[in-house]
DNA sequence: AAAGTCGTCAACCGCGCAGCT
DNA sequence: AAGCTGCGCGGTTGACGACTT
């Protein structure tokens, strides 16, 4: 019987990739337990599929976060929480490793954030609409985990009012049970972006002007 | 120059969920 | 219904380079 033991850890190197990514070439994406058999790279299937969704992954955009992306980390942590794949199913090429350590290493800090095992924050209370988005076509084809950039056309110019920092979701003139359990199902995981059940940038304040451009030779995965 | 400290980030671990048998 | 497998998520750890003393 094959124990973990059988497997290598820690970083990897130039040759493991070579043979992960020519497995993957080979073989396409999924069945992770079945690389150390069939590749013969000691690796154990969970670190493979680690090792491509966070770095070899052409879709993986390196380098220093932007100040857009900065930005729509910190409007989407107000939102979310600690949701790292959430956010960073909207942050076009960056995973939820890289959102994840960038906050925990730097937004945190920068913004005074208390370290704690907050799991979801509240109701964010820059919240003042949820609607459905029609026709939401996800330019990540199959994955339905990554999500399709922020719809930010018509509704940025901010006619939404957001509501003032120290307002609580009660005193958001849309704070109803609707909206509350719509919020839920953001938060639980049972929202539904391929079924069209978008929230607009709008109702999360997440209007940020210079994301209503795509980013910069930045391709959305072709999958 | 050496030692200690800090910051960053890749990777690991444990857990839970979904699908299949 | 129960067990197994595959997968994904969030928290945490550890290596390593940069910086400070």
């Amino acid at each position: 019987m094959e124990g973990r033991d059988a497997y290598k850890k820690g970083l990897w190197n130039v040759e493991e990739d070579k043979i992960l990514m020519d497995y993957i070439k080979k073989h396409g994406i999924g069945r992770w337990n079945r690389i150390p058999k069939v590749s013969g790279l000691k690796r154990c299937g969970k670190s493979c599929r680690l090792r491509w969704m966070n770095y070899l992954s052409p879709n993986v955009k390196r380098g220093d976060f932007s100040a857009e992306e900065e930005d729509l980390i910190i409007r989407l942590h107000s939102l979310l929480g600690n949701r790292w794949s959430l956010i960073a199913g909207r942050v076009p090429g960056r995973t939820d490793n890289q959102v994840k350590n960038y906050w925990n290493t730097r937004l945190s800090r920068k913004l005074g954030v208390k370290e704690g095992k907050t799991k979801v924050s509240a109701f964010p209370n820059t919240l003042t609409n949820i609607e459905p988005k029609e026709n939401s076509n996800s330019p990540s084809g199959s994955n339905s985990k990554s999500l399709g950039p922020l719809d930010c056309n018509s509704s940025c110019a901010g006619d939404e009012v957001a509501v003032e920092p120290d307002n609580s979701l009660q005193a958001c003139s849309l704070g109803t049970q609707d909206f509350k359990d719509s919020m839920q199902d953001t938060i639980t995981g049972e929202d539904d972006f391929e079924n069209n059940l978008w929230f607009s940038n709008t109702a999360f304040d997440l209007c940020t002007p210079f994301l209503s451009e795509p980013f910069d030779g930045l391709d959305w995965p072709a999958l």
